[in-house]
DNA sequence: CTGTTAGCGCGTTCAA
DNA sequence: TTGAACGCGCTAACAG
């Protein structure tokens, strides 16, 4: 492999040089630039990036850790995060936290040694203390998906309440006045904010809240299933169900349909996140989309802008979700 | 951020020494090791990877590519590569080819350029020709989920004709005799072998094989969808279908469902590859295992062989597909 | 505009 | 068993 010294000696120029013309710094004149392009050509020449990254104390790296790897939802995320970094030349370190505490953490120590100029964190366990010490650390931190008080500026984020006001009001607009709700686990914000969100839907109609009605899942499939065999074993009426994610609403249709009841002929159903399987099943899913992919492509376009400095990149930290009607909901 | 010469400085020891008890190699006194143990606890000393790199001339990455980041696919495939690698305290570098020849190479290049001691390549599109080149490369590379002749010893993949065979022979066992199929695209290898197992299942009971009941998709939802469609508007009768993949075989089903045809009281459907959502569709889909995950493990374990000398790891080139019974077949 | 030079932090001979 | 010295390939002052 040809280094920068072989170019500058077929070149004819210094070190120096070479580096201004790889890197696109200082003034060199148009002659000796197409000198060294030349050389760097008939050499074939790659500069070595671990090279660059020791001298400039820059490793182009960025760390990026999901809680799942597997599953629909960081697909799309991961998608758009590479994208956008790879347009830029900068690669992408995985590392999942495989929803344990002890693997987030590890995980982010893993990416924080490997000397990534940034990271992008997906915490699912890891509490608001350590994430707010974290980014007050040495290596500049991208929230996505949670929303920490105190580090705003580091979040990308749903207004999760919102989504929640949108899924529930459907489901009344629709005529419905018993309504289930399976939550995701309460220890996180989102799902405590989507509840919200749907018990302020209820009182706009002076529904009241109604404990038999509610179940805390775990915003997985099988967490789903569990919750409506539950909801269904204590006996109360209910017309509707509205699902804290759309895993769970798939889980908990899946009993419904094992049960023999008709969904949305005798139960309806109202997911969240609007990942892309749901389309597929019978019925079609209506629910509410989390732009995840936008949320990943922002949160690149933060470490763009305040690591590398890339000022004409876009940056909004809070997203809106949308209704998303399909076919699971009928009009009482 | 403390450095291996602050160590041997507190330590009273030499650089080298330092490195020697870091790397374990090389012979140290139990009495010089301890007190360099006390001077990297006391100084909280982590060894600057990117200065490893350079000095030993390895970047311990990995660089992964894959066709798409998102989908069901490669999520339980990333996982167990991402595990089993940073167990072993390497990282992973990701790439996505999108389903795009320019942009498969281009990350192959990108991961190349970034110095990755292997490359784990999951190519969907590049030719065998540039598969077999880039494994005569410097850089060790291992594919996964595609044999190619000739570099036998670089692929992990399954036994696709026999997974075909096991799909076509349990609707043949449910007594199906006009059943439709729904293909890969037939420039993939994996999408052919496939096929050529349903044709033997077929001749195994002496059934002609119907270009009328032949539709080559493309692997996707939209693709099933569509082919469902067409197999339908072309006025044979079929009983049963086999999809050369479980996404196609949700669009198919998806597009029965909305005609009012029933499944699997009209048509029975069987899928491949076992991914997780149609577990949770009704009914429940009838599949042919993909074991992508133990796939992926193997991926990185040739690398930790291979690249890294651990002797130690388990190794299997091919894999066997399994039948996985569930709802989607009816006896006729 | 261009070249010289000193590191970046570490692995690795080679002597001692 | 230990240490001194060199080099990995490149960037970034500084000087000219």
């Amino acid at each position: 492999m040809a280094t920068i010294y072989d170019v500058s000696f077929l070149a004819g120029v210094s070190l120096a040089t070479v580096s201004r013309v790889v890197n696109n710094t200082g003034k060199v004149s148009d002659k000796t630039r197409q000198k060294v392009h030349d050389a760097m050509a008939k050499l074939d020449y790659r500069p070595n990036t671990i090279a660059q990254s020791l001298a400039s104390n820059r490793s182009n790296s960025i760390g990026v850790l999901v809680s799942q790897l597997d599953g629909p939802f960081y697909g799309p995320m991961m998608r758009e995060v590479e994208s956008a970094l790879r347009a830029a030349n900068k690669h992408v370190i995985i590392a999942a936290g495989h929803s344990d505490a002890a693997q987030e953490k590890d995980g982010v120590e893993f990416l924080l040694s490997r000397g990534c100029d940034a990271l992008i964190v997906d915490a699912e366990i890891l509490s608001n203390g350590y994430l707010v010490e974290l980014c007050q650390g040495k290596t500049p931190v991208v929230l996505i998906n949670r929303h920490v008080d105190g580090i705003d500026e580091r979040c990308v984020h749903l207004n999760n309440l919102q989504g929640g006001l949108l899924a529930s009001r459907h489901v009344l607009e629709k005529g419905h006045k018993q309504i289930a709700y399976i939550s995701g686990p309460l220890f996180k914000l989102d799902a405590r904010e989507r509840l919200e969100g749907h018990r302020q839907a209820l009182a706009e109609q002076g529904i009241a809240f109604d404990e038999n009605l509610f179940y805390e899942g775990d915003f997985r499939e099988e967490g789903g299933y569990e919750a409506m065999a539950q909801l269904l074993s204590r006996g109360r009426d209910f017309t509707a169900v509205v699902c804290a994610n759309d895993q769970m609403a798939s889980g908990a249709i899946a009993q419904c349909l094992e049960r023999g009841l008709r969904v949305p002929e005798d139960i309806s159903f109202v997911g969240f996140d609007n990942i892309p399987f749901p389309r597929y099943i019978s019925p079609k899913l209506t629910t509410v989309c989390n732009p995840i992919q936008d949320m990943g492509r922002m949160a690149a376009h933060w470490v763009l802008r305040e690591v590398y400095d890339q000022t004409d990149v876009t940056f909004c930290h809070r997203f809106e979700p949308e209704l998303v009607v399909r076919d699971s909901v009928i009009t009482r």
